[in-house]
DNA sequence: ATCTTTTCCTTGACTCATTCCAGTCTTGAG
DNA sequence: CTCAAGACTGGAATGAGTCAAGGAAAAGAT
């Protein structure tokens, strides 16, 4: 197996897929920006390629989705958002405050918490892990805001 | 403090609420089926109760939840759904094929993965967990369908 | 019991992400 | 080069969820 193709036009020609203006852009924008909304990639995609249809993205998208050469996640409370670290089954940081993402390889090396306590019948094929927090930024710009951190889940009665 | 007081009434006033006819229809939709969607829960009030409007039921739900009576939670590729176990950190198995969901306890009897690997400067509160898997159901009446669980998530080239 | 204040519910319009459809253009194979 | 499968365009539609204004009811005080 040689080494993973770098060059986008044989990455989508190996995945079985043709090699299109829309698709290259595509992948070059997550390239760019990871985690990335779709609107934001049609207007990454349009800065590139001049006039590009908001369908032709969604439908760029769920090809490479489906190829498995981007990876979709959902945050909740927010759009969907776009990835190209597949294969890898990491998880991801998000903020509260400003909806930032990150990745966070898997917690113990090896799958971590796919193995819940009791599968009660269900054959689960994957364990999708999301942290939420405060990220640096949002905590160092606003620091003592307490009104801007509201949906703090769990008050913990005692720690 | 009482055990916790089952009498729905109690529950609203504890938390600070008022005691409304929506509310504790709301909740006893809940506790007759977790895990429900809001137009669900706003068809088993109207059938407790006649006629209340949807942005009754958002209204009641917003307030429930954001009182900590009830939590959100909201897999990916559907509506958000509610449900009545809050404030144990528990986790989620929801069914690739027909979007049931159960509840799981935490992985590790302590606060399981609520430990990244990485911070990366994250303040983290809450380790979210999605097992997506297919249920006993799905599995038992659909075995062999290939065509409806696409979404596996790596479908590997090469074996 | 009555009044007042606060909070809730109704109606209806609106936003936003995403999908569907029918027709036109492009890509890659013969 | 030619052609058919597969992509893209543009427009319209769906569905979840939110916002705003007015009328109605509940909780607590008189």
């Amino acid at each position: 197996m040689p080494p993973p193709p770098s060059d986008p036009s044989d990455v989508l020609r190996d995945a079985g897929l043709r090699v299109t203006a829309a698709r290259l852009a595509t992948l070059r924008a997550l390239a760019e920006s990871p985690h990335t909304a779709v609107d934001a990639i049609a207007a990454s995609v349009r800065d590139d390629l001049g006039t590009v249809s908001t369908q032709a993205v969604y439908d760029v998208l769920r090809a490479l989705s489906s190829a498995g050469l981007v990876r979709r996640i959902e945050p909740a409370g927010s759009a969907a958002l776009y990835e190209t670290r597949t294969g890898d089954n990491h998880h991801h940081l998000v903020c509260r405050s400003c909806g930032a993402v990150a990745d966070v390889d898997c917690a113990v090396g090896e799958i971590p918490c796919l193995e819940p306590s009791q599968t009660q019948g269900y054959e689960v094929d994957e364990a999708e892990v999301v942290y939420w927090g405060i990220c640096a930024q949002c905590r160092s710009t606003s620091p003592p805001d307490p009104d801007l951190t509201p949906p703090t889940p769990n008050p913990r009665s005692t720690p």
